[in-house]
DNA sequence: CCAACTGTACTAGTGTATTAGTACACTATG
DNA sequence: CATAGTGTACTAATACACTAGTACAGTTGG
């Protein structure tokens, strides 16, 4: 896998590790079962403290993203199965309105809008 | 206007106050040109120190929402008209990812997904 | 069973965010 | 010109975020 840091970017260490796992299982880079590297090892890898890496890690288990057992390893996570699509709407939709809210503010069109949203969805490519 | 805090949030004062208004002007609740409280009495109002409403209006500025002229008040801006078009999709496209992003985690269809934007984005009404 | 690995819990230190207090400078209004 | 109201700058207190150090408990594989 590749994960790489950026020091200087202001964004704690443990939230750049989060949104690039979550990036690399939405775009299919990593499926469920995979395992990802242990919290000792990557932290050495990376120069940081595997305390750091173990965080991120336990945030990543309480979204649903990823399952880590002691002594075992942490795997990525067969998707929030047993969440109700009610529950998943309701936790997407902050997201949603962060968008609308921005884009109306740089007076962007409704199609401009949706065409990024787009765009993004494509990136990320996998199962449609 | 209607500002009200959630202080048991954990959400910064300040950033409630930004997301609030920055809402107002997407959804045309509020217009170019008009007139926000002043520091003093929006904090009077809501029994917090007038510097939390100024650090609000600060970033507010910043963002090219408001415009505050010292002796003056705090007005409306009229959207970022100077700004090119690049220069908006390159602050949008975080927002984007990140809808993309998470709707993917919660394994939502790509339609669930668009569609999810387009009622927020009815939601804000005003100028399609 | 033992050794080497895994994640976890606890503590601690450093820095920064958040809010508040106070004084200042500018503008409008009479 | 004077007064009241405006945003701003500076300082400071407090809390929490972030990272790290160290020791613990579980699992795996020989």
């Amino acid at each position: 896998m590749l994960l790489h840091l950026n020091p200087s970017s202001g964004v704690p260490v443990y939230l750049q590790l989060e949104s690039q796992v979550k990036q690399a299982v939405a775009a299919g880079a990593l499926r469920t079962g995979d395992t990802l590297p242990s919290t000792r090892k990557l932290a050495a890898e990376l120069r940081i403290n595997p305390n750091t890496v173990a965080r991120a890690y336990q945030d990543l288990e309480r979204d649903g993203v990823t399952l880590s057992v002691p002594g075992g390893g942490t795997f990525v996570a067969d998707g929030l199965p047993g969440l109700l699509k009610s529950e998943k709407v309701k936790r997407l939709r902050p997201h949603a309105r962060q968008l609308a809210v921005e884009g109306r503010q740089l007076r962007l069109t409704r199609e401009e809008i949706v065409k990024m949203l787009e765009e993004e969805l494509d990136k990320l490519g996998g199962q449609p």
